[in-house]
This record gives C-alpha cells, sequence and structure tokens, in this order.
DNA sequence: TGAGTCGGGTCAAAGGTCCC
DNA sequence: AGGGACCTTTGACCCGACTC
C-alpha cells in the first residue's frame, strides 16, 4: 500500500480513535511528530525555508529516531532496520515499556536499546504510526508440513490402484485383437473386478480397522458403481468400444441388445465426459474412494467413521482438482450418472439371470445382486440405499421379488453366506490364502483363465476378507 | 486497495481502519485455528453455520477472491491488483504453498496475506487460469475467452424460489393440528408440487429459452428428485414426520408401510445430513437447480446448453460453500442419496398403482412414471439415464413392465399426451391459459382444494408450458 | 480514434528469517 | 529473548498492445 508522502503529518490525529483503551502506550498518542522532523521529511521542502545546516540527501538517510543509517521510510518515519523492527515488534506484541528513569533517555545508535520506553516514544514522536503494522503474514519458509485432514492420503490410494491395475492392458492392443465378450465372458470379468475389489479395498488401512461386517456391507453396497467406473476408465482410450477387465470388449452394436445398450450409456455418459476433464489418476482414486466409503449403505454400523472417511477422500479431490474450476463439481456430479448407469446394469444382469441368459454364481449374486442375507434384525430401518435391495430385495414388502418374480423363478436361498467361514480355503495352488501372505495379484483375477476362474471357491466376499 | 495518490485527506489508511481495537496483535482472530482433528471438519460439527451472504451488490466491483475493490478482470476472474501480482507471481515462480491450519482460511481484505495457499486456491475457485498468466513480455492475442461463466445468479434462483413458496406453511403450526396423510394426500400434493416445478422452471429465463421438447424433456426427468428435496427441504424443523406440500404429515410409523418407509430414508438420509449442514436457501436452490439441468437427460436435444446451465449452477453452490471447507462436496454428494430415495418412491408409487391403492392421474404418470411416449425416433439411443424408464419404460426389451407386470395389469397407452395441445385450455376460472398472463401462484396449487385440483384438465407437461 | 481492458513490469515499503 | 542485518513479498501505479 502506497501513502503519499506529503500526507503524513495529518495522519497521527487518528490514533486514539483506534486505540484499544486498554493499551499501554497510550500517553504516546497525544505526541505529535516534531515540528523540525517532519520538515526534514518533506522532500523539496526543507532547503527553501529552513536553513538547515545538515543537506536534506544525508538527513534522508538518517535513522529519525536513532540517527543509525535509515534503510528507507518505515512506518511513517526514515528509520533503520533496528527501529523499524523494534517499531513492528512492540505493536505486534503490544509491549508494555516503562522507564527506569525520567523518560528522557537518549535514544541514539550506541544507547538506543537502553531504554525501550524512551526509544518507542521516539518511533511514535518521529512519525511511526501504529496503524502502518500490518497483520502477521505468511510464512515464507518453506518447511514441508504434513498437513492430512485425516488419515487418508492420496499415496495410500494411488498405491490401491496401482497394485490391483492390470499391466498387461497398458500395451494398448489393437482392438480389432480383442474379441467380442459373450454374456458369460462379461461376467467372468465381472468377478474377477469384483476380487479385485476387494483387494483393493484391503490395501487401504482405514478400511481394514472397520468391523468385518460393515466391510462386507461397504463392499455389498456399490460394486455395481465399482464395476462401471472401472470399465469406464479402461475404455478412456476408445471411441467405440468397452473394455472388459479380461480384455474382451463390447461393441455398441452387434452384440446384445441389453449389453451394447448399456455399454452405449457407459460410453455416452461416462467415458465421454471423463475424456473431456482428462481425469487424471489421483482424481480417479477419489472418486473411487468416494463411492466405496458410502455412508449410507445398508447394514453399515459404523456410519460415522464411513462419513469422515468419504469426507477425507472428497476433500482430496477437492484438493487435487483446485486448480480448475467447476472440475470437483463436474467429477462429482459424474456420481450421480455413474449410479443410474450401475442400477441399469444390474437390472439388466438380473433379467438375463432370469431368463436363464447369464449363469450368475454367488459372488455376483451377493455383491451385485443384493443378496442381503447378512443383515441381522439390528440392521439399520433406514438404509435402504442399494438399488438392487430396491428392486430385488428380500425385503418382504417387495411384491416385484416376491409376488410376482419368484413364481416364475424361485431365488435360491442364499443364507449360507453368511455361515462361518472356513480360516483356510480350499487347496488351490492359484489362490492365496488367508494364513499365508496376501500376494493376490491382477495376474491371478484378471488374467486366470475362464475355466480356472469359474469355478473358483470364494464365493462370498465373506470368504474373500 | 486503491488510494488516490493525489488527494491528502487519504491520511487514514485502509489498514486504520482494519486495525480493531481489539484486536490482540498475536492471534489470527478471524481464523478458526483449529487443532487436525477430523471431527470438527465433519460437517456436523462444524460450529460456523454460514450465515446467508449478502446478496451480490455490484460484485463485478469487487474482488472475487478478497472482496477488496476489483481492477477489472484477470486472468480470469474480477479482481484487484494484489490477488492479481499474487497470483502471477504464484505462477511463474510454480509456487507450492502449505497451508499452516486447516485449508479453510478466510481470504479477505484484511486477512488475504495470512495463508497463501488459501488465497491461492480461491483465485483458481474464482475461475483464475493458469494458461492466462504469460511468460516474458510477448503477449498472446488469444483474448476475449474463458469467462462467460454464465448469466444464472442466485438472485433469479432466489426469486423463483420464493414464488414457488407456500408462506401459509411459514408460520409453522402446531404438527398436533395436521393431519396424517392417505395416499390420496399424498398424490394430491405431489401433483401439486409438480405444477409448482413448472412454475418455479419458467422463472428461470434460460429454461424458457430452450425448445418445447427439452422444457418438457427436463421437466419430467427429475420431478422425483424434485418432490423428494422439496420435501426434505420443508419437513427441515421437524424430528418425526414429513411434511407435505399440502400440510398433511407423514408419521414414521402409524401410516401404510410403504410410505413411511420412503419417509423415514427421507429424513435419514437427507433430512438428517441437511439439518446438521444447517442449509440455506441460497445453498438449496442452487441443489434444485443442479439437479433440474441435468444433462443425461432423455430425449434431451440441447445437451450442451444445459450441461452449461448446470455448471454454472454448481459454481453458483461452489462459491456460495467457500467458507466451509468440505461443504460443496457435501451437498453435491447428497444428490446420489436423493437420486435413491427418488427412485424408491418412485417404485413404491407405482406398485401403490399397479395394486389399485393410488389413483394416479396422467400429469404423475407422466412426469413420475416416466411415460416416454415423447420421445420420438430421433431420441438419442444414450440416454436412458432416468430411472422410471429404466424399470417400468414402455421401451420393448424390458421384460418387467411387458413381459410379467402388463400381464397382470395392462397399462395403458399414454401416447396422448404428446398430441398436440390446443393453445387455450378448456374453459376453467382457476387455470391460467397460454394466452393470458402468467398468473398462477401457489394459492392456485398448493392450497387449492383438493376436490378442485384434483380433477384438473392439465394433465400434461405440454398443457403447463 | 480514443477510451477501455488486460496482459506486462517496477519498486517502496510492507513482510519474514535467523544468527547473534 | 529480543535485536537487527538481510532477504522476500506485496500491491499501487505505470506501460503498451489490443479491442470496440
Amino acid at each position: 500500500m502506497k501513502i503519499s508522502g506529503t500526507s503524513l503529518n495529518l495522519s497521527v490525529t487518528d490514533y486514539g480513535i483506534t486505540l484499544d483503551p486498554t493499551f499501554t502506550m497510550l500517553e504516546f498518542d497525544g505526541l505529535r511528530v516534531l515540528p523540525v522532523q517532519t520538515d526534514l521529511l518533506i522532500p523539496g521542502h526543507a532547503s527553501a525555508s529552513a536553513p538547515d545546516p545538515v543537506p536534506q540527501q544525508s538527513s534522508m538517510n538518517l535513522c529519525a529516531i536513532c540517527a543509525d543509517r535509515a534503510t528507507g521510510k518505515h512506518y511513517g518515519a526514515s528509520s533503520c532496520d533496528g527501529c523499524k523492527g523494534f517499531f513492528r515488534r512492540s505493536v505486534r506484541k503490544n509491549h508494555a515499556y516503562t522507564c527506569r528513569f525520567s523518560r528522557q533517555c537518549v535514544v541514539d545508535k550506541d544507547k538506543r536499546n537502553q531504554c525501550r520506553y524512551c526509544r518507542l516514544r521516539k518511533c511514535f514522536r518521529a512519525g511511526m504510526r501504529k496503524e502502518a503494522v500490518q497483520n502477521e503474514r505468511d510464512r515464507i519458509s518453506c518447511r514441508r508440513e504434513g498437513q492430512a485432514v485425516g488419515t487418508l492420503t492420496i499415496d495410500v490410494l494411488l498405491q490401491a490402484e496401482a497394485f490391483t491395475q492390470n499391466p498387461s492392458q497398458n500395451l494398448m492392443r489393437d482392438i480389432n485383437t480383442k474379441k467380442i465378450a459373450c454374456v458369460g465372458d462379461v461376467c467372468e470379468s465381472m468377478k474377477q473386478q469384483l476380487l479385485l475389489l476387494v483387494e483393493w479395498a484391503k490395501r487401504i488401512p482405514e478400511f481394514c480397522t472397520l468391523s468385518v461386517d460393515d466391510r462386507v456391507a461397504l463392499l455389498r453396497a456399490h460394486s455395481a458403481e465399482h464395476l462401471i467406473l472401472g470399465v469406464a476408465r479402461r475404455s478412456l482410450p476408445y471411441n467405440d468400444i468397452i473394455l472388459l477387465g479380461n480384455d474382451f470388449i463390447i461393441p455398441f452394436r452387434g452384440t446384445e441388445q441389453e449389453m451394447s445398450k448399456v455399454a452405449s450409456r457407459i460410453f455416452e455418459e461416462l467415458v465421454r465426459p471423463l475424456k473431456e476433464l482428462n481425469i487424471t489418476d489421483t482424481e480417479f482414486v477419489c472418486l473411487k474412494t468416494i463411492v466405496f466409503f458410502a455412508p449410507d449403505c445398508p447394514g453399515l454400523q459404523c456410519v460415522q467413521a464411513v462419513r469422515r472417511l468419504r469426507f477425507q477422500a472428497q476433500v482430496l479431490l477437492d484438493e487435487a482438482t483446485s486448480e480448475q474450476r467447476g472440475r470437483f463439481g463436474e467429477l462429482l456430479l459424474l456420481l450421480t450418472t455413474l449410479q443410474s448407469v450401475a442400477w441399469q446394469m444390474v437390472e439388466q444382469l438380473q433379467l438375463m439371470r432370469l431368463l436363464g441368459k447369464a449363469n450368475v454364481d454367488s459372488l455376483l449374486m451377493e455383491m451385485l445382486l443384493g443378496e442381503e442375507a447378512t443383515r441381522g434384525p439390528e440392521a439399520l430401518p433406514a438404509s435402504e440405499s442399494n438399488p438392487e435391495a430396491l428392486i430385488f430385495s428380500t425385503a418382504a414388502e417387495s411384491v416385484l421379488s416376491r409376488g410376482i418374480l419368484t413364481e416364475h423363478i424361485p431365488m435360491p436361498n442364499f443364507t449360507s453366506v453368511i455361515l462361518p467361514v472356513p480360516s483356510t480355503l480350499p487347496e488351490d495352488p492359484l489362490l492365496p490364502t488367508h494364513t499365508g501372505p496376501e500376494v493376490f495379484t491382477h495376474e491371478q483375477a484378471a488374467d486366470m483363465p475362464r475355466e480356472m476362474s469359474s469355478s473358483l471357491a470364494m464365493p462370498t466376499v465373506h470368504t474373500c476378507l
């Protein structure tokens, strides 16, 4: 802030107004700048009328308080760095000094530190104004300081994501060499991706601290959205197809009507906007985490913890997108679209299953079609937010699933999935066990031959945890 | 913070004005210096219930970052010289700042120098773009771009909202005097609210510039969400009930199971979070507008225009919530919950209709249950985002509606609703006509006696426009 | 063409840093 | 625990290219 240099002598009149009544330097406030000094501060004024023996040039270079060499004007008076700093510290800290003598101490370069009371008084008399001292500013020095809203960090999320990525698809083979998926291929890919989702979640320490029931609840609640989100990201480089995790593709035309319809929505409503936004890896993992830690989750016990985690994730996304206005909002708004597409996919899957066109195994049943047998009587009455439960829940009030649909195709009883799970899995060299180290990788899921993985004895979420 | 260099009477600097007598020098008075504690950052725990900011008075003259006097547009945002220089220096030197607090520092004229991280972030959020900062003394001729965020303003939205509010409910009569709604009451209220939604939309100039087909498409696409959003807001003062627009209530228990279930979800998943956030009117109208201008809308032709409008709305919401970190995200994330609850309500309504428990008239059929006969052959193949269409669409591939459900209850043919609508309505003194002035108000809809409004000859959206 | 806009740059006077 | 030499940042003001 620049102040006209000639107006300084008018500026001292307001001290009393802005002063704190308890301000202990009050007695300085009535002081006026000494006339002689004022003249010296006005360039071009002294030479005309005052026969000052000291040349103007040198007086400007002298501190008006202690006559040390001045480094410029500070707070309204030409002063040295010492008096400048002294004045700032005194005002900032609201220091109250007292004179041990009779308030007539000499203040010069040598003795300026002998009486702070007289030095500060001379600062005011020289024209320094406490109003010119500003508020404390930000630090300049760049010490790295972790700030962490919570404990979730981008790094953890990126690592979890990298762990469950399929590097073999990175080399972007020619699309023409890829095969068009049949319904079985789609189900197979979904199953693989769901297993990878479990592995992904297990890489998030905060997830692991939740109860088993809550972990299962989270994994089930939005698995369909995760499948869609994953396939949308995977399909970003392409224009006319959806690329599955097992390297099959779904074109928009030329395959089953139902599949191409969902695929087309994925492209138009998700892939296209994501392309336009040019979503980064960081943003993607944040979105995924936001979807994952959904507090409106059927049967969730520790709602507050999950809320906190989602809050952290959305703040992380906010930080990651802060350089482009509107970007954060656009990304978050894609989640409603994601939810819509996911629900349509689930409905299609349910239809295919009911029509006998798809062989849906128990893991898909449990995670995608909303088998809810795990919900005990303590389940929250108001937590019916997953779409599957709405349409085909086991809830007694659903006429669709019980009154009509199940007349045609009885739904198997899946209460077995909540039975205690053995701590070790059936012996299978390809599978990780609960007792062994976590060595489950994409090679074992995503790249697993279909014939083998479709017979995996790993049907429930509980088993995977 | 410009000081006229020629006037001497400006001796009281801006800093002097802002020097609060109670300012303690050492503390960041305005800042919430919170310990890094996640609990405090969760919306419900936030102490500050941001009061509605003063409606932008001459906002073009204010710096969008610190509210100092703006000197014009700089790098994409109306800003003062200070923020202009700060942004340029930051971008040029590629500075990476760190917030010493929790990244929600207030950035105003007084405190803008207290946290460079938050200041820079606010620059970006206000629309400044890195690319607008040029390297050296070279000038790129590409002027005129970037800005034109849009024409939507908070004021227009607030006025449209006020117009469709029911003032008689503001005096918050005793809940005990209100009657419990039966299914018919609910349908009646929904119909009234849908008519008010049309009136609300007509108060938004940008909506009126769209084609009739697009207007109808927007009104249909998310009407269920608007009903839920409205009822949630209306129910904010209460704890155990949902308050309908026609003053009936829905308790969580003691009425039909289906109704109380949705009501309970509305409360637990929407009213409760909104209460904790203490949502303002400004935020509410922004949310409503974001829901309304959904670009993934079946049959929408002018997708880009709608996208722009939603973008404007979400940026307005962002600006309205920028004082509290995470608030914007929490509000946006409620929209997925809103979508979920709305779909459940639609499903319940459909069930009630199919079971003969509800008398659903053609307006509700068209707007809530997704009659899609208006979609011509030019309809976008990939725009099936409305939930009703998913579940009970007339699309040939839906086994649910055609193959199974309609075996029991044949669906009437509603193609009549798209027939050309006569430019004048059947004579009815209560109804506005297309040729007359717009005099439709809440007195005519929300406060209309049930017996009359249920026989309104206003069945289609087209007719209302 | 001439006022307005918005890029650029400058530098006095604020700020902060850190050894003594 | 300040003091003060020394360095960084701020922002009011100016310039110039471009637009209308």
